[in-house]
RNA sequence: GGUGCCAUAGCUCAGUUGGUAGAGCAACGGACUGAAAAUCCGUGUGUCCCCGGUUCGAUUCCUGGUGGUACCA
């Protein structure tokens, strides 16, 4: 519990403290220890620890690590229910106007890169997508390939289609669902503006050497099969097809379960699939130039506060 | 011990009728606006096992060696 309730820092605005890096950097640990000093909750942004009856392979909290502090959007969603980054952002804004009715700060941390973005910048205003144009589009793509979907493109919204990744069919045919569903070009509604958010925002990353960082995501593999990641894939079969389970880990799993790889070889996917998206993330993480970076191995939760009160942060 | 086959990128392998070489995966870099642990894009990093020989030129052909592998003893 915590020790003392700092001041409100920053003349007494609300403060958002993001914490961030890539998976298997030490987020989790130094959140409980924030969370604690700092008597803040905690607000995961993480998209696979959402989901309930995943928590050997998304290396979510423990229960004890759970009882240490208040968590938010952890283990909260059935594995077959349809959830995306928008969602995300509505849901995200209710709970912080909440929670920071009772405290002055808050931690918001994990490592879904689109989730952080969304709370702290916005989505754009894109109208949901009708069940049957997603039908129809799918099957035409099925059908008339990805060349038609993009001549269509070309004529319904140039000005993304000049700046798509014509490649990506998942881009292209979401981009014509839009344009159908809302009578206007994709590009209409993408104003790219950051959105005003009626608290400060501090964010702070944790880095660690690469080195030391695959490290940990090995032994972190070995230790989620050793620990029951293949009875807890088979548990989710039911679910496999769903979205929440298209996630490392679990793949690799039921190519191992279907007798299509043995346990090394999906041992050594997973750890090897954990890598390449810690280094995604780094990528997308090295671009924010608003992160203040630490150190992963030597810093403490004392250290972060210290940031806190030195007035930065942005402000929308 | 004998005979055959093999030795090329970090890994699995293709290829060069003799003009110093490429695929997949990995690695490295990047994009990312309602599926984001998703989806997609770019880059070849090499004593072509070693010593000799033939040749204008050998990773490629030949002698020998080393390592592996299969079969026969």
């Amino acid at each position: 519990m915590p020790a003392t309730i700092p001041p409100l820092p920053h003349g007494g605005s609300p403060t958002l403290l993001v914490l961030l890096g890539p998976t298997a950097v030490g987020k989790t640990a130094l959140s409980l220890a924030l969370a604690e000093r700092l008597g803040a909750p905690i607000v995961s942004a993480d998209s696979r620890q959402m989901f309930r009856g995943m928590e050997i392979g998304t290396a979510a909290p423990t229960r004890e690590e759970l009882a240490r502090a208040p968590h938010h959007f952890v283990g909260t969603l059935a594995p077959d229910r349809y959830y995306s980054a928008a969602r995300y952002e509505q849901d995200a804004l209710r709970l912080l106007s909440a929670l920071f009715r009772t405290h002055p700060v808050v931690i918001l941390t994990g490592g879904s890169m689109l989730y952080l973005d969304a709370v702290c910048r916005g989505i754009d205003n894109i109208p949901t997508v009708d069940d049957e144009v997603r039908t129809l589009l799918r099957r035409r793509l099925e059908e008339e390939g990805l060349d038609a979907l993009l001549a269509e493109l070309r004529l319904l919204d140039p000005q993304y289609y000049a700046r798509c990744d014509l490649r990506n069919t998942r881009r292209v045919v979401h981009a014509l669902e839009v344009c159908y569903t809302g009578g206007r070009p994709y590009s209409a509604y993408c104003t790219g503006q950051p959105a005003a958010r009626p608290w400060r925002t501090v964010k702070v990353g944790l880095q660690r050497s690469r080195d030391d960082l695959f490290a940990r995501i090995n032994s972190r593999a070995e230790r989620m099969v050793a620990g029951g990641l293949i009875d807890e894939a088979r548990r989710l079969s039911p679910y496999r097809h769903c979205n929440a389970l298209n996630t490392v880990g679990y793949k690799e799993a039921y190519r191992y379960l279907d007798g299509e790889w043995t346990l090394r070889e999906a041992l050594d996917k997973i750890a090897r699939n954990t890598r390449v998206y810690a280094k995604k993330q780094m990528t997308w993480f090295r671009r924010d130039a608003d992160v203040q970076w630490l150190d992963a191995e030597s810093a403490t939760a004392e250290d972060v506060a210290s940031l806190l009160n030195e007035g930065l942060g942005i402000r929308n």
